[in-house]
DNA sequence: GTTCTAGAAC
DNA sequence: GTTCTAGAAC
């Protein structure tokens, strides 16, 4: 028996003895919550045969990774037994792999001990042999922080079958509920025992926020437990900023990314404002490192704020630098002009609809906004869920932006406890603060990433795309530039600066021409004496070359050959469909040998792509296509890239994949075949930056810190593509 | 383009 | 200790 699986019985052998579903049980509880318990009174008694799968003690009693949890369980699963998944399992990402193991022989439940978080920290911070090592003070900090990220499973996720423990009694109900179950015995499908919101409920997430005996020890190494922090310090500071402090701070960082925003929830939404600030301040604080030099300010438009002297305690007793976040009164839309406070970006407490009217700041920013605000919106989104937020650059004709300086508005749409209004929460306010922390996680983003855009090109202007980029014109500008653009928000632009950025970059270290690397030689060495330099193609680097020349002595991977153009899978496809067509052109090796007498092949190249995406939308209508070209590709023979959006498969490794698909190092055909109508040429973007730029979702750009990581992402983003996608049809999906 | 692997990062 | 990246060889 492995080490890693704690098995109820020997092996059986085969199915023969199972002739019901085996089940597969993914856990989901904090550390102390009682899940290793729950698996071993199952398995003590039970006539089914069962593995425990423990990420704590996996590795021979160490703890594991969740790839080896997946495998562990592969392996019972096989051996037909079914299988307890005991890890945290605190939310959908780290869920999915597990619910992948259902099959029409295998049902995937989850069991979600939803213990108070009191009584889970009490026990991690008793248990002292405890396998997962989560012993002592640091117990309650690391419950804490996992708690906040609790999402409860969905049915929607994939499981069969939920329960939900709220207490000691539902544990014990669905003890004997598993404990009786025989080898070919089923359970009913559905959600149950989950309870609307109670008293006991809101004990787990937010009385721990509140109020919490923690022992001293625990208390003098957690700052973010903050009962720990004592009395007297709440009184010490006030992190109110007066008009003029603020308008010295502005002369100094007139160029500071700066993001207003209101209390999301707390006026018509009747939010509870104890609760409300306790999330402000949580999401600010996760934030923080993020953020660099760009500022937070909480905006109310009363001196007797509620919410802004909450926030502001709390702040304080967060050591939050008030640098980078403070609160101010003033008018959401005249903080310029009346506060002397230079915002650039200012969020909406929007409606669903993302329309004018009601009452409050969406209201008021509409007004001010005027007409073109309400157009911008439409193009952007045409409604809004509780917890998201949607990012409207703001057309330079709208009064916000001339009188303002606003350059983005962010629509969010918080979590509603009135009534009167949509999507009551009925006082749960277990739904409601995680519905609150995504708004303010949703908007933080939002911000963030109109930030990274603009710093990457600090001095937007409506200048074409296709103007040269290569030379820099005056090293002083660029990145320290105005943080002020206009509200075009194309990405395109911001990678072009890019290039411009690591140009420079690059110049100041002295070895530009050491090697031939240089995005700005490469171009020079192609056009020495006018003439097209050949690039040095490996041994390796032929095989493109040889199957469109010669197609017939590659039958096995040709899918489709005329006088123009060969269509094959790529060898290593780096999502779930990729084909590259090969122009039967000799001597066009790449895009940069591209001119005015390829458009027709270019053209057909295209329209053969497309013909293989439609052949593909009918056996997976989910599928979305981008059709495109590598600005420095590593294959000879000019090559369309077709290939699905899903980017799910195991040949994609690296960086280098992932950004020659997601960043301008890909050109969209689409656009190829515009440049070279228009100039002549293709724009290339073959920077090294371009590769070695983070990683970003290609749906939604948040950032990730390795290909792993990105890829369990993307598995499970749905979010809309970005806008610049959206246009010109770069993004090929099924006519509905 | 991939594979292999040393060593950095965690 | 394991995971992950990045550079060299092909």
């Amino acid at each position: 028996m492995e080490m890693d699986i704690d098995a109820t019985s020997e092996v059986q052998e085969g199915g023969e003895e199972n002739k019901g579903k085996q089940i597969v049980v993914v856990l989901v509880g904090a550390p102390g919550s009682g899940k290793s318990t729950f698996c071993e009174n199952i398995m003590r008694s039970s006539s089914r045969s069962w593995a425990r799968v423990c990420q704590d003690t996996i590795n021979n009693g160490k703890s594991g990774t969740k790839q080896q949890c997946i495998s562990s369980a592969a392996t019972a699963l096989k051996e037909g037994k079914s299988v307890f998944i005991d890890r945290c399992n605190l939310d959908s990402e780290q869920r999915s792999d597990f619910v992948k193991f259902g099959s029409p022989q295998i049902e995937v439940h989850s069991v979600v001990l939803d213990l108070p978080a009191q009584l889970c920290i009490s026990r991690s911070v008793k248990r002292t042999g405890h396998e997962g090592n989560l012993q002592g003070g640091k117990a309650a900090a690391v419950v804490n922080r996992m708690l906040q990220k609790k999402e409860l499973p969905k049915l929607s996720e994939g499981f069969s079958r939920i329960t939900f423990c709220q207490n000691e009694s539902d544990v014990q109900t669905i003890l004997d509920t598993y404990g009786k179950l025989g080898p070919s015995d089923t359970l009913p499908n559905g959600c149950f025992g989950q309870k609307n919101s109670d008293a006991k409920v809101q004990q787990g997430i937010m009385k721990f926020f509140k109020k919490l005996e923690v022992p001293s020890d625990v208390a003098s190494n957690t700052s973010d437990i903050q009962s720990a922090v004592p009395s007297h310090v709440i009184e010490k500071k006030d992190q109110s900023v007066t008009h003029e402090e603020v308008k010295v701070r502005n002369e100094q960082v007139a160029n500071v990314p700066t993001l207003a925003f209101p209390s999301i929830s707390t006026a018509d939404f009747q939010f509870n404002h104890e609760k409300a600030s306790d999330i402000i301040v949580e999401t600010i604080e996760e934030f923080m490192d993020k953020l660099g030099n760009a500022r937070l300010v909480l905006v109310d438009l009363g001196h007797g704020s509620k919410i802004l002297s909450l926030v502001k305690t709390k702040a304080v007793q967060r050591n939050i630098d008030s640098k980078r976040f403070f609160t101010f009164v003033g008018d959401i839309t005249r903080l310029h002009s009346d506060g002397g406070l230079h915002c650039n970006v200012i969020a909406n407490a929007a409606n669903w609809r993302l329309k004018p009217g009601g009452g409050g700041v969406n209201a008021a920013i509409f007004k001010a906004a005027g007409p073109a605000l309400e157009a911008a919106t439409k193009e952007r989104a045409k409604s809004l869920l509780p917890g998201n937020a949607v990012v409207v650059p703001l057309p330079s004709n709208s009064p916000l932006y001339n009188g303002e300086g606003i350059t983005h508005v962010i629509h969010v749409l918080g979590p509603n406890m009135n009534p009167h209004r949509p999507n009551y929460l009925d006082n749960d306010y277990t739904k409601g603060c995680k519905i609150l922390h995504d708004t303010y996680t949703s908007l933080f983003e939002g911000f963030l990433s109109v930030v990274q855009a603009q710093a990457r090109f600090p001095k937007r202007s409506s200048e074409s795309i296709r103007t040269e980029p290569l030379v820099s014109k005056d090293k002083t500008e660029g990145v320290s530039g105005s943080y002020f653009p206009d509200s075009d928000g194309n990405i395109k632009e911001d990678d072009h600066n890019e290039f411009e950025k690591s140009k420079k970059f690059r110049g100041s270290e002295g070895k530009v021409s050491s090697h031939g690397n240089h995005p700005r030689e490469k171009e020079e060495n192609r056009k020495i004496n006018g003439a097209a330099m050949n690039k040095a193609w490996g041994s390796w680097a032929q095989a493109l070359y040889d199957t469109a020349m010669h197609p017939e002595k590659h039958k096995d991977v040709v899918l489709e050959t005329s006088d123009d153009v060969v269509v094959i899978n790529d060898v290593y496809p780096k999502a779930k469909k990729h084909l590259l067509v090969l122009a039967r052109c000799k001597g066009l090796d790449q895009l940069s040998d591209v001119c005015t007498e390829h458009l027709q092949l270019l053209k057909t190249m295209h329209a053969v792509g497309l013909k293989w995406a439609e052949k593909f939308f009918n056996e997976d209508a989910s599928l979305v296509f981008r059709l495109g070209y590598h600005s420095d590709p590593s294959m000879r023979q000019l090559h369309l890239h077709v290939i699905s959006q899903d980017f799910d498969s195991k040949h994609l490794k690296n960086k280098k994949h992932w950004n020659s698909f997601n960043t301008a190092f890909f050109r969209d055909s689409v656009d190829v075949i515009e440049e070279v109508t228009d100039q002549g040429k293709a724009t290339l973007r073959d920077d090294d930056s371009l590769m070695s730029m983070e990683l970003r979702c290609h749906r939604c750009r948040s950032a990730h810190p390795n290909i792993p990581r990105l890829k369990s992402h993307i598995t499970n983003c749905r979010a809309p593509f970005p806008a610049n996608l959206q246009q010109n049809n770069r993004l090929v999906a099924p006519t509905r």
